[in-house]
RNA sequence: CGGGGCGUGGCGCAGCCCGGUAGCGCACCUGCUUUGGGAGCAGGGGGUCGGAGGUUCGAAUCCUCUCGCCCCGACCA
């Protein structure tokens, strides 16, 4: 068992703890609820970054900034968005040395500034559609942070999209909850289930909101990214306007979606396990990691020559071969696997005699001896049949623990041991799901996509439903 | 905001009850031996104990006030 790290059945929340401080992914920083993103956990973030800017591109998106100081009248123009925003705002009252004439609030999310912005932006249908994104920092007061899943500071990317009508705003907020949720998938090897926020859970100032939602090891739900559809809400605050084919003056329809530093920690909660931290190979900094092997300098230079021959020509930034010499082999293998790297190779003078390595995958151990000749194509099936198996575990896992329940009795009794439950619920009123929130401390997740009609009284108050809702505790 | 915990070399802690001028492990530096699952020995450097005030000949230790952080619950990506 590693060093200090507390076992999942132990205490969940503080193995949880364990593996972000020990894996070096973050730490706490002098300022309550921020923290201070390493190496290790930034690395992750870039592979993110990287891999989802890609997608937005993809998607005819392009990136700018906007800046996080917000003027404060500019967060009362969206009354909804106020009321949701207003108590976690951090406003600054002074800078250069005296008291401003307006504070100005560092931004929770970006909706009213671009907004402003965009007001100077689009005249003509031939202004639209308006299609960008931006990787940002934002702040959020919260009463209660845990490192990567809530932080008083976190990173994201926020799309704000605008468009000449309703049907194409509602285009772009359903294909971008889709590109999400493809790269959840393919990416972070997390399943998620797909679908619509109720309005008790919407985004202050949507229309609707749409989510997908990932389970944790533990069986409570992570909202994992969100994409709203905002109507003309924020168009008609700013009086953001532009004149049709028929030169007649509209009000634009927007979206926005973003997903956040929290991907980590709900990586970090799909797949790691009590040895430290399990990372999907196509997020992994170092993907493949050698571990050399000696006794003496003459072993050294073969050793290390013999990784260098194997690699050279392989994407540097693909592998890195750990040359400390102040740590034992022993030491380094315990330690990479703490830090989640998929795939250790061990190549010591035995092997360098057979040609060969020894090859340990982190999510299950295994280890196999490998010849030299023809590695790198053996390794990226193998990194492959990594991030599929973990895929294939996870998925596995929340289908299994994906429940039908009709009863409130029943679902009060199990709700507490995890798990996805599929009821009738009522929420076409706040009523059942206060109480629901109340009485159980959990919520609906998300109305999926593709909840088949199914009629049923609501569990709650009886009243008639047209489909199940996921119902669970979450993050 | 309520409950709990904590603040002492970089990290983790002991010392506090019964005041006497700071100790242990890890890490770090030097050297030698080691190196296929978290090396060993020897030598060495580094802190005035969250902050303020008070009691006292003398405070990490006692008293008062204060600040901060973490964890658990009520709000939220």
């Amino acid at each position: 068992m590693a060093k200090g790290i507390t076992t999942r059945a132990d205490d969940y929340s503080q193995w949880y703890i364990d593996i972000v401080l020990k894996a070096d992914l973050a730490e706490h920083s002098p300022v309550k609820g921020c923290m201070v993103i390493k190496p290790t956990g930034y690395g992750i973030w870039e592979k993110i970054q990287q891999n989802l800017d890609r997608m937005f591109k993809e998607t005819g998106h392009v990136n700018a900034y906007f800046p996080m100081f917000i003027p404060e009248s500019f967060l009362k123009k969206e009354a909804e968005h106020v009321e949701g925003f207003a108590p976690e705002c951090a406003v600054v009252t002074h800078a250069g040395g005296k008291k401003l004439e307006e504070p100005l609030v560092i931004r929770p999310t970006s909706e009213t500034i671009i907004w402003a912005t965009y007001k100077n932006w689009i005249s003509s249908h031939r202004d639209l559609p308006l299609l960008i994104n931006q990787w940002a920092n934002v702040c959020r007061w919260e009463m209660r942070t845990r490192l990567f899943l809530r932080t008083t500071e976190f990173l994201w990317q926020e799309g704000h999209t605008a468009h000449a009508t309703h049907e194409e705003a509602e285009e772009e907020a359903f294909k971008m909850i889709h590109v999400y949720r493809k790269f959840a998938e393919s990416f972070l090897a997390m399943p998620v289930l797909v679908g619509r926020k109720t309005n008790k859970e919407k985004f202050a100032g949507a229309l609707h909101t749409y989510c997908i939602e990932a389970m944790m090891q533990d069986g409570k739900a992570l909202q994992a990214g969100t994409s709203h559809h905002l109507g003309q809400n924020f168009a008609k605050a700013f009086d953001v306007k532009f004149q049709d084919k028929n030169k007649e003056l509209q009000y634009v329809h927007a979206t926005s979606w973003g997903v956040s530093t929290r991907l980590i920690g709900g990586m970090i909660m799909t797949h790691s396990d009590d040895n430290g931290l399990v990372t999907p190979p196509k997020l992994a900094p170092v993907p493949v990691v050698f571990v050399p092997i000696w006794r003496s300098e003459e072993e050294m230079a073969l050793v290390t020559n013999k990784a260098r021959e194997i690699t050279a020509t392989w994407d540097p930034l693909s592998y890195r071969i750990d040359l400390r010499d102040q740590y034992k082999p022993g030491y380094k293998f315990a330690e990479w696997e703490l830090r989640g790297a998929p795939i250790r190779i061990e190549i010591g003078p035995r092997d360098v005699e057979q040609n060969s390595v020894v090859v340990v995958r982190r999510d299950t151990g295994e280890k196999v001896a490998m010849p030299a000749e023809g590695l790198r194509e053996k390794l990226d099936t193998l990194l492959e049949d990594i991030q599929n198996s973990l895929y294939a575990i996870a998925k596995e896992r929340m289908e299994s623990r994906t429940y039908t329940v009709d009863s409130y009795e029943e679902y009060k009794a199990r709700i507490g041991d995890g798990g996805f439950f599929r009821v009738f619920l009522d929420y076409t009123t706040p009523e059942a799901e206060q109480r629901l929130q109340d009485e159980t401390k959990s919520t609906v997740r998300c109305i999926p996509f593709d909840a088949p009609e199914e009629e049923g009284p609501c569990m709650i108050t009886g009243r008639p439903c047209k489909h199940r809702v996921i119902a669970a505790q979450s993050y």
